[in-house]
DNA sequence: CTATAACTATGACATTTATCATGTTATAAC
DNA sequence: GTTATAACATGATAAATGTCATAGTTATAG
């Protein structure tokens, strides 16, 4: 029994399709690397010519503005696949993803996506199905970020991080993300961020843990956020 | 010869990569439709239970939100694939599709295309590498109306639709769209989008000729659009 | 051809959000 | 442990954008 039959991304991700030699085929092929947080995976413009599975630890896919700030679009944790758009559309990469938390990330050659694809149908199947999700998910965002107010963003992401991400014993949000980072995932500046937790703080929606953040009232954050 | 084998969605979308007798099958199987200005194809929340090919006219991809306004995540013209996402995805649509200009469709229904996409390859490729581009797109969408101004935006979409619609003979720009429309697509208020249109005529950036508007800097343009 | 509705336009004003300034607290480096 | 650095916090202010009101203009239905 090899290594990757096992692993959480298999489980999770398009690769749940593949067979057992296929699997095998992944094994051989794949390069196993441990990024720390705050390292770069791959940068905007980079040629990845494979796929990166996150196996541990927490990622975000961002985009440098010319101004300086980093905006985040997605985030990724363990059992995801990453870059497999830029992949299949033969372009360097249109993000940057870099390491949150200390990540276990394997990387697999373009050849062998490819090849999983063309000889099995329920991986395509899988990826393509997966690709639709970030796209949904990107349109909902986009769809949310004009229609919605910074107040309500926030409130949205911190029920969507709470969601994806659970809590730690002591009840506050497992992501550990600087204000700076949740103002780039609700696209604002850090001091909006910052002033809009405080305002939560003080209605009680939330609690501050020195950095760390505590949902206290799920009911009024949601009705907030819509 | 059959009708599709010229149709120009045919020669433009995913569907390239079909041979005779694919074509052949897909003509047999096809609906066409006429969709006039303002109709819809299909709503948010309709299981549509196929694709449709947009053989002529031009459409909106578009949500409308609480607050009754309409924002619109994409346009759509001949040559392209509609409703992809939520076919692949087993899912209703997650946006509304309307015609901004009298429309010719056919509508594929989904036990073909999967039949091409497991026996295709090349299909298969195509539609995903459709799909990823559209996540691309949206990506560097929601980027952008986070980072940039409305005036900017505003800017980048002129100058978009120039780029893919091209002009009259008048050098108006070809699609249609009203003031509101116009400001869906770049998610602002109808009356904040008229303005910034008044100040651009004002500056000579662009000529607005009744309802219709020509560009008549497109440098000045890009420069403000970056 | 008129009347009705939809679209375009603009002013006045309110609200939201960004920016700049400054101070505090936590974290890391030595 | 002390110093340096990054992260957090908050006030003051400015800028951007939305909202409401109102009016002119164009298109459409009958």
């Amino acid at each position: 029994m090899n290594k990757c039959d096992q692993c959480i991304v298999r489980q999770l991700s398009s690769l749940k399709a593949l067979n057992k030699d296929e699997v095998i085929k992944l094994a051989n092929s794949k390069t196993t690397y441990t990024i720390k947080k705050g390292e770069a995976i791959f940068e905007e413009g980079d040629v990845t010519n494979g796929v990166f599975c996150v196996k541990d630890g927490v990622g975000k896919l961002s985009k440098l503005s010319a101004n300086g700030k980093d905006q985040i679009v997605k985030l990724v944790k363990s059992g995801e696949l990453l870059g497999q758009r830029s992949m299949i559309s033969n372009e360097p990469a249109n993000l940057s993803a870099k390491a949150i938390a200390d990540m276990e990330v394997c990387f697999i050659p373009k050849s062998e996506i490819i090849h999983f694809f063309n000889n099995n149908n329920q991986f395509s199947l899988n990826l393509m199905q997966s690709v639709c999700e970030d796209l949904k998910e990107s349109e909902n965002d986009k769809i949310a970020l004009v229609q919605k107010t910074v107040k309500q963003r926030l409130a949205e992401t911190l029920l969507h991080l709470h969601n994806e991400f659970g809590e730690n014993e002591d009840k506050t949000l497992k992501v550990q993300l600087t204000r700076e980072e949740l103002a780039g995932i609700i696209g604002t500046a850090t001091e909006s961020c910052i002033r809009l937790l405080s305002d939560f703080n003080k209605l009680e929606l939330i609690e501050l843990v020195g950095k760390k953040i505590m949902l206290k009232n799920v009911k009024a954050l949601k009705r907030m956020a819509e």
